[in-house]
DNA sequence: GTAGCGCGCGCC
DNA sequence: AAAGGGCGCGCGCTAC
């Protein structure tokens, strides 16, 4: 069964059985919803229907109560709203169109659900009377705030949830969408447990890290010595005795002025330079990023009780990959992926997927031959063997050209080989290229699309299409063009990708809470993520194609098995009998800089 | 004083 | 090695 949370009068929650029409199953103050969803959790097992996970799950957590299923509406309205395959069923009118834009950020923020101005007038989803009514009363419970998201009426929530359901069933494929939407929704709790349970993380490990790198922690305000001295050392090189090496612009300057003829201070580019002043530069580059990226400040603002909790973001990108806030948690840097550490008495299962990207494509083209080239061994190993290219770096370079749309370059040259060998693969991101240079929308496998291409291309591609438009008109609209080709042309398959990758956490998610749930628990150390996790394996971070479960150590050969077949799981709900396979590189360890990456 | 932008760079 | 997709963040700098 479905069961729509949302509020219901002055300071209540209303719980609705959506199928039937008699009045709410429960109505309780917010105080008590943990309570009341934990009991028709364990006696109903329902999809909880709610507006946003992010505003109602983090304080069912807190309370220590864990939801198996929901139905997110936001995420569902974003896919569903912007799909291609629901392109005629929303021409037919099912239900007025309610934009349900996504909230800000849920802790800061306190933001409302944002309703837009133009439905929220005179939408009979929204009484806006209501939700005034309904948020601006005194709430009974300090952790409900002003304007909070329980001020959605439960109505609105039923209307939209009947909306979303009929557009799903009137869509072109109502099963994948179905797959799709759930998800997402999976996605969406899974983020919120990471964010609750944290990744455990040893702070004097980190520090370590920075004073071999670093050196002692330099005052407030201050640089690191060692910093300051490559700082010396390059304005001596390059004779210029105030240049202030942080500012790019007059870096630049100063290196033009030395003699070295660069475009940029990038490294890449600083490295094709022979010049004294560029090796202490690019060292001091490096250690400037670590310094301000993942220093002590660092330390001092995430890490807090020895986890590290980043807000995650599911849906946050227009792929349907996940974004972050708060803490770079997307760009971890190897060297301070020391300090993740195990709780004693607990295990790190890191996995993640090889090549998922390329395995998708061939799975998405049912190209048989680039799925052959995968089965049972590295993808690009495959690719040399087949005698496709020479080397597996000329296999890696070809692969990303052709995703990403490689033009010139080695990836470019060898791109056509590819094409000759996986015709299907290479036909399919081709389409999705030119789909979106003549501005059409692309849509992954499960029916996430495209956005479209913003006002500034439309209005180069019209100026170039007027008669007295100039040739650099053409030639700058032509650019946009190709530019947002490469964007739907590596969209399908990122998009995809990401798809996969929410199937094989939504498995995994499942299968560990049987895990804990047969295994004989009282022996089992706590670990320190809190109610809800301390005594079962649990998801502690996500990368796009990487996961990491946080177990206690003896159900750790256990919760690998449960990865590796989530991750077939994934494929099977995707691809069915088509024989591309998802192997993993999965290690069981206590440090997760013991993986190699 | 701060909002917004470009750059550079970390990750996938 | 090459210059091609997606992000977030800190910095310096400019404009308001």
């Amino acid at each position: 069964m479905r069961i729509a949370v949302g509020a219901m009068g002055p300071g209540r929650v209303g719980l609705v059985d959506p199928s039937v029409s008699s009045g709410p199953l429960e109505t309780v103050a917010p105080h008590e919803l943990a309570g009341v969803v934990q009991a028709f959790e364990s006696s109903h097992h329902p999809r909880w229907v709610w507006a946003d996970t992010r505003r109602w799950y983090p304080r069912l957590l807190a309370a220590g109560v864990r939801v198996d299923r929901c139905h997110d509406l936001v995420l569902a309205a974003a896919i569903l709203d912007h799909s291609t395959t629901t392109v005629a069923a929303r021409a037919h009118g099912a239900g007025p169109r309610a934009e349900w834009l996504p909230a800000g950020p849920s802790e800061a923020g306190q933001a409302a659900l944002v309703v837009p101005a133009a439905s929220a007038a005179h939408s009979a989803l929204f009484d806006l009377d209501d939700f005034e009514i309904a948020t601006d009363a005194p709430m009974p419970e300090q952790a409900v705030g002003p304007r909070d998201v329980l001020g959605v009426p439960v109505d609105a929530v039923l209307a939209e949830h009947a909306r979303q359901l009929a557009l799903v069933a009137a869509s072109e494929r109502p099963g994948a969408l179905r797959l799709l939407l759930a998800a997402e929704s999976a996605g969406a709790l899974i983020g919120a447990e990471l964010h609750a349970a944290g990744l455990p993380w040893h702070r004097e490990v980190h520090e370590r890290v920075l004073d071999t790198e670093l050196g002692p922690r330099p005052a407030p305000g201050r640089k690191p010595a060692r910093m300051e001295q490559l700082a010396a050392e390059v304005r001596a090189m390059l004779g210029a005795p105030t240049v202030n090496v942080d500012s790019q612009v007059d870096l630049l300057k100063a290196l033009r002025g030395a003699g070295i003829q660069v475009e940029s201070t990038s490294r890449w580019e600083l490295g094709e330079h022979d010049h004294p002043a560029i090796e202490p530069l690019v060292a001091y580059k490096k250690l400037a990023r670590l310094f301000s990226a993942n220093g002590w400040s660092w330390l001092d603002e995430w890490i807090v009780d020895g986890r590290f909790r980043p807000e995650y973001v599911p849906g946050g990108t227009a792929t349907g990959r996940w974004a972050t806030s708060g803490g770079g948690a997307l760009q971890l840097p190897k060297n301070v992926r020391h300090a993740v550490v195990a709780d004693p008495g607990w295990s790190l299962v890191v996995a993640d997927a090889a090549q998922l990207e390329p395995r998708v494509l061939a799975g998405l083209a049912h190209d048989e031959a680039m799925a052959a080239a995968g089965r049972g061994r590295d993808f690009y190993s495959g690719i040399v063997g087949a005698g496709v290219v020479q080397t597996r770096d000329q296999a890696k370079v070809a692969i990303l050209g052709a995703m990403y749309g490689a033009t010139s370059g080695e990836s470019g040259r060898l791109v056509p080989r590819l094409a000759r060998a996986y015709p299907r693969a290479m036909a399919l991101v081709d389409r999705a290229a030119a789909e979106g240079e003549r501005g059409a929308g692309v849509t992954t496998l499960l029916g996430r699309s495209s956005p479209p291409p913003g006002a500034e291309w439309r209005a180069a591609q019209s100026l170039a299409s007027q008669p007295e438009a100039t040739a650099a008109d053409e030639r700058r609209a032509r650019s946009r063009a190709r530019d947002w080709g490469r964007f739907t042309r590596n969209f399908v398959v990122q998009g995809t990708a990401a798809e996969w990758a929410l199937c094989w956490m939504a498995g995994l998610r499942s299968k560990l809470v049987t895990i804990a749930s047969t295994a004989a628990q009282p022996s089992v150390a706590a670990s320190r993520s809190g109610s809800a996790f301390e005594r079962m394996p649990h998801l502690v971070y996500y990368l796009h194609d990487e996961i990491i479960v946080h177990t206690p150590t003896e159900l750790a050969e256990q919760v690998a098995g449960a990865v590796t077949d989530a991750a077939t799981g994934a494929g099977r709900l995707l691809f069915g009998d088509f024989p591309v396979e998802f192997p993993l590189d999965l290690a069981i360890v206590e440090s997760y800089a013991s993986v190699d990456a």
